[in-house]
DNA sequence: TAACTATGTGATAATATACTCACGTAGCTG
DNA sequence: CAGCTACGTGAGTATATTATCACATAGTTA
């Protein structure tokens, strides 16, 4: 069944949002980012890594239209846009508990 | 600052969870099974994409824990493990209309 | 203006992901 | 049992993503 283009065009823009939180380092900066906004200087502490690597991970979650960014002086500011991308790891964390619920009846299964 | 151990588990499993969506065709897949289960047949047919295909990132999603399947007759029936899945992309949805609505802010400026 | 700080980017190498084709298997049906 | 259908998987290729290092730039401060 072919589908649409436009289908197809949203099925992609999605895609892309979806991918741009899908990385254990994005996801660190999106919670540390749930407080308020934070230079590239503070995130990359807090995430443990190299600034060069984190300004690309923010540029990529810029790109996607889940963060934007000011500058104040030296410093850049990082800010989430929606905060509903927050309200998805409630729903990630539903999948991973009902998950540990399901391993541990196995263990006592056994 | 290094991340607790358990921390960083959590992260990368939260991370293959938004893995497992991130993707055109697994959206189109989720968006199809909001109605209920479906087999690997009429999966394919509705993406438009090879069964081998479809197969692969079917387990991809069970793997993450989003999906499950039970076996009848031939047939293997894929269903939504969680429902909050689908709510996921109402909040997408907000950041591409927000998004949209900017655009059509600049357009106008110019 | 010189030195410094915060940030971003080009190039590269390592790794991960996706798609296709061919083939194998489970379960149904004649 | 023979043939069929639905599904999954190994192998190979193509493509995308990530981390790192070196370097360039903007803005600050002495």
């Amino acid at each position: 069944m072919p589908m649409s283009a436009t289908k197809q065009l949203l099925l992609e823009k999605q895609a892309e949002i979806a991918k741009a939180i899908a990385h254990p380092l994005r996801i660190a900066i999106v919670d540390f980012l749930k407080d308020g906004e934070q230079c590239v200087c503070d995130i990359a502490e807090y995430v443990d890594s190299e600034r060069s690597n984190v300004s690309r991970h923010l540029s990529v979650m810029v790109g996607a239209g889940i963060l934007e960014s000011r500058k104040e002086g030296l410093k850049v500011l990082y800010r989430l846009k929606c905060a509903c991308i927050v309200e998805f790891f409630s729903c990630v964390s539903e999948v991973i508990k009902q998950e540990a619920r399901e391993n541990k009846r196995l263990l006592r299964a056994l």
